[in-house]
DNA sequence: TAAAAAAGTTTCCTATTGGAAACTTTTTTG
DNA sequence: CAAAAAAGTTTCCAATAGGAAACTTTTTTA
């Protein structure tokens, strides 16, 4: 019975949304990198307490609790033994989940330009494939807007695996943690998608992506 | 000709082994990490001073110098700075070798016509995101030559499911359990690969496509 | 709904980081 | 080879991380 309460418990503090602003202390230009927020999730999302996480880590409550709200720039070595405890590796402090459901036996073609369009002010996305639901893919194009990386408040940042084709124009793909890369017509380029990642026009006319997502 | 000289000294630097250990402070079955040593490695790789590399991370010698020489662990911000100012990625630090079973917190790029090419008789496939081994998606380009159906022994049949994109020229593609469908530039479809399947070019040239599978 | 328990945060203090400058070692030049 | 310059290391100290325990908030139990 107490399990199950304080499973509920962690079920709805998972869904919290962090509102904490990490207040970027020296770096010049450097994107927020909310590992504290990160760190959270993943001791949520594995249904830990700050008290079993701290066994885990040998790391103090106290010090937990600091690196999560983003009040410490914990040590490398805090890192590492975070890492090590909660049986992640670092460069994979970004990733995680499964999934299910399926097709089953279907089949659904969408016409060049007649897919479900969603326009924001970066992208404007045409959806594929939209008659199937619970597919594994979600396959998109879109037509890029975003001239400068500055048009995105934040790294853009979601669960799972995402494929992205250059189909018209020249863009340049930012990726936390990597350098960015500028991708022409025909180049591709694969990651985990909850690495932050932004993806901005360099040519004169917009350019065209062909995105799937698992 | 100083300059010459200061690559002739660095160059021998760069070859040198490092061979103090590091002294594991606190942590128990930490593994080394040696996070120091590949600092070095990649400074004296790019052939800079620690005065150089000083300017380019906001850090001072000193720092550098103890980082190097594993006599501090450095705060995460610090490993961001030095990330940032070298101009490398966060993985590149963690032990470049070893890596498997996943993509977390991975990208690869393909550039355009570099992927991994596989010819059969009804396909010449082009695979791409070759790096990431353990990734939900399988994607690659592919040249039809198959000119009819005939040219399939039997259906095409997988586990999974398939999304595809015709990139040029124009194809038919067969389902099972569906009527057969002409696609041209940029229609899409999306199926459940367990049904048989199988594309066909119907124009002069060769039809380009992309695939993706999960 | 009050009391108890659990989870999380903050305080206080010690240990360690990060930077400026002194110092040592290595390399270059005369 | 000696002096000068450059590169790297160490020292000293202010700033900050990490841990113990007090404190606050949330959840559970009665």
């Amino acid at each position: 019975m107490t399990e199950q309460v304080h499973f509920l418990r962690k079920e709805k503090e998972a869904v919290l949304i962090q509102r904490k602003r990490a207040h970027s202390a020296a770096g010049a230009a450097l994107k927020p990198l909310q590992l504290g927020k990160r760190v959270k999730e993943i001791r949520l999302g594995k249904g830990l307490t700050l008290e079993e996480a701290s066994h885990l880590t040998g790391l103090a409550r106290s010090t937990l609790s600091k690196i999560e709200n983003e009040q410490i720039s914990p040590t490398f070595a805090a890192v590492t033994k975070l890492v090590n405890g909660l049986g992640i590796d670092i460069p994979q402090l970004f990733n995680p989940a499964e999934r299910e459901g399926t097709t089953g036996g279907r089949r659904d073609i969408t016409r060049n330009g007649k897919g479900s369009l969603h326009p924001t002010p970066t992208y404007e996305h045409e959806l594929l494939a939209t008659e199937l639901s619970g597919k594994k893919m979600i396959p998109y194009k879109s037509t890029i807007c975003a001239r400068s990386f500055d048009d995105y408040q934040d790294w853009v940042r979601h669960e799972g695996e995402e494929f992205m084709l250059v189909l018209s124009g020249r863009v340049c793909l930012y990726t936390e943690f990597y350098q960015p890369a500028e991708l022409e017509e025909g180049d591709s380029a694969y990651y985990d998608a909850s690495m932050g990642h932004a993806v901005v026009s360099l040519g004169e006319e917009d350019a065209k992506i062909l995105w799937v997502t698992a």
